[in-house]
DNA sequence: GGAATGACTCTTT
DNA sequence: TAAAGAGCCATTC
């Protein structure tokens, strides 16, 4: 497939996440299409526009906590929008067994 | 073409 | 879930 393709998919299946549920980065990648390619789901949400319309703070790490730098605003910016959905978020570590999306 | 890098995951302990 | 080690994928230099 085309390098292009493979963003895509990310894309749509991060974009298919649903309100209030959070998906991991191996999971992404898994669902694309792109099995082990966790590290590039978080490359390709690095490069993301400020104001993408994805909704990249459901993606979190498989230890159910947030891998983005705790000084950043981003990391900022994902708890207030995960607050917001009413995901319960300990600290940095978010519940998976209750709030991790299972398609 | 090879080495380094990164918002990682998996299997064991 | 936590820690340590090895593995995987694509981009970049």
């Amino acid at each position: 497939m085309d390098i292009n393709d493979r963003n895509i998919r990310l894309y749509s299946v991060i974009q298919g996440i649903p309100l209030g549920k959070v998906a991991t980065y191996g999971q992404i990648a898994s669902l694309a299409g792109l099995p082990g390619a966790a590290r590039l789901v978080g490359k390709i949400l690095s490069g993301l526009p400020a104001d993408t319309k994805l909704p990249w703070h459901r993606v979190i790490n498989a230890a159910g906590k947030i891998s983005l730098p705790q000084n950043s605003d981003s990391f900022t910016e994902q708890i207030k929008r995960l607050t917001e959905e009413k995901v319960l978020i300990c600290g940095n570590a978010i519940k998976l067994s209750e709030f991790k999306w299972r398609p």
